[in-house]
DNA sequence: TTGAAAGCGCTACCAA
DNA sequence: TTGGTAGCGCTTTCAA
């Protein structure tokens, strides 16, 4: 008797206990297992308000929780989305990630990253992904081949690319309009009258980067002007500095810069200043994406905003039309961005220019 | 005939099928189910090469890979830990986080994340997370109650903090010494001559913020100083630049402040300048963490770095093992940062300052 | 409303 | 070296 007080007050305390079974609490309340799982099966369905009560007591005193692997074990369905994503440094993914997993939560999905190595490419960790059985794969700042893509959609678990374009049917994705995008710096720089136009582009063989480019490129061919150059960058800030510098050593040192994104804008410009080129008096810049960074007192950079709520919305409705439907012809989602008028392009200033966060 | 060749060859374009079971391989390859558990265990135990072969070659046409959910639930071993992340976008996280990932990829653990709203407190989510029999549970960025953490502990699954501290005797954690960075601040801005100091606070109920705080007051007072000041901030950059601003409020403004990180040191001197103030020339001002923000050019801040590689290392080692005996009592480990010189502290510049933005 | 029993896809033990 | 078989902890029929 003095002993079993004891046990009952051990397990009081132990909020949680990892090898308590329905088993236990069934035995503990005098119901079966098969009651217990119903109390706790999301449905609630038909049990006794006086069993369920017992039921939950007991679950308590022993401090027992549905085990969520076997529950996809039995119902084959696991609710965990697996997100891919290679540089969750790259200043804008951590916003994307958080907000993709604070999404998800509130639709009761569960969350498996994975990130890839240098040594190791997207490929390889998609048949790993895919052994967890996710119910989809977010694939984020990562190039995946588009056989693999391929594969695995064919697998009959849905991929979705996010800020990535690959030219397979099968894979959907949903991206900023890049290409609109090029062409809105384009306008912009040769409205404000620039004559000597610059792009560091990001890591080659991304789409991002590409049709940013290639919509820079179109917009100022149609608008007449030829002689621009180009440096390529990494998508990091050592690389836009770098860039920014060997621009200046061009016969005509151009008078405007865009950037495949805005940490590259960031680097460009302290690149910049420290040769003693003043932004924007000398040379303008104007980055991509949007990050908070830009807006920070030193840079404010004028930039095109990726609307990454929207496209995270627009990420997740595609997901889950996937897993319903997964045999649904694929599609291309792409959100316009918008121009951010900062301080870092000349002859654009809006108003009073100390747009400063906070 | 044909119809056979036609269906290997659509199989051996799906890469991986999540529909194939090992008694499908079995079947296939005409052994038993226990032998294709064989050949994809881990081990690589007992089979003849010439079966092995036979295995492999119909899991390839078929697209069989091993089911990560049942093995679990076999070996009741899932290889997952959980991380839980409140705040993911502050600057100091995503390395933290991409440095987890691959760490504990490299060693077979998977990574389940999982982030709190402002809405929902990190004791709640544990046994969210707990459910998903995490191997264990590294929380980051968020507070957890000592009563949640004892529970949790006792529960079986281990626990431990990184960069946070809690009294509890159940609970390890990892965290920089903030305690002697804070001394480290008190004495570098003491040594550098400066007379009117002043600290930003974090967020006010977070380990990290109080000891920094306590060590930097501890030590101005065994040097006699007892006339500096104090404002509250978020960690965040516009809480920085407003307390920063504040501070210029004071009857005698400080020559030198302390921010308790990075990023609030960034903000300060956005908001310092913003208000005509040279850093360092007229406020020196010094950080915490070492984020890469801290490098760029604009800033050159100088700061206490947290050396979080090192804190990553010793963190996965506390927890594995603990996953190898959970009732070792617990401890709390401590890593020395180191300062960093830059240029945002005057009198102390080690080499030419090329501080440009203005 | 409740209980019994058959799986989910694997691992691991025991025999052969 | 292989095959048979008993679980892992749940969900979900089907009967009672």
């Amino acid at each position: 008797m003095v002993r079993w007080r004891e046990k009952a007050n051990k397990f009081q305390l132990s909020i949680m206990n990892r090898n308590v079974t329905s088993i236990d609490v069934a035995k503990r309340a005098g119901v079966s297992q098969s009651t217990v799982s119903r109390v706790f099966s999301s449905g609630s369905p038909n049990v006794s308000s006086e069993v369920r009560e017992r039921v939950l007591q007991a679950s308590l005193e022993l401090g027992y929780r549905p085990n969520a692997i076997a529950r996809m074990m039995s119902t084959r369905q696991t609710n965990i989305v697996g997100i891919l994503m290679a540089t969750i440094t790259s200043p804008f993914y951590p916003y994307v990630l958080e907000k993709f997993l604070k999404e998800l939560q509130a639709i009761d999905r569960q969350v498996l990253l994975f990130t890839a190595s240098e040594n190791q490419s997207v490929d390889d960790l998609l048949p790993l992904a895919l052994q967890y059985q996710v119910d989809a794969l977010i694939i984020t700042s990562a190039t995946l081949s588009s056989e693999a893509a391929a594969a695995t959609s064919s697998g009959g678990t849905p991929v979705i690319l996010f800020n990535r374009v690959v030219s397979d049917a099968n894979v959907c994705s949903v991206c900023a309009d890049n290409l609109a995008g090029g062409r809105l710096a384009a306008d912009v720089l040769l409205d404000s009258g620039h004559e000597k136009l610059a792009f560091i582009a990001g890591i080659e063989n991304t789409s991002t980067s590409q049709d940013r480019e290639r919509g820079f490129a179109l917009r100022l061919h149609e608008r007449g002007m030829a002689n621009w150059v180009r440096r390529a960058g990494r998508y990091t800030y050592e690389s836009g500095y770098a860039a920014a510098q060997s621009l200046l050593d061009e016969t005509v040192p151009p008078d405007a810069i865009f950037c495949a994104n805005d940490i590259m804008a960031i680097g460009a410009i302290d690149g910049l200043r420290a040769r003693g080129v003043r932004v924007p008096d000398d040379v303008s810049v104007i980055g991509f994406d949007d990050i908070p960074m830009a807006a920070w007192g030193a840079y404010n950079l004028t930039t095109i905003s990726q609307e990454v709520d929207q496209m995270i919305q627009q990420t997740i409705s595609l997901m889950l039309e996937r897993i319903e439907s997964p045999h649904e012809p694929c599609r291309t989602e792409r959100v316009a961005g918008k121009l951010v008028i900062r301080s870092s392009v000349r002859n654009l200033t809006t108003g009073k220019s100390d747009d400063i966060a906070g």
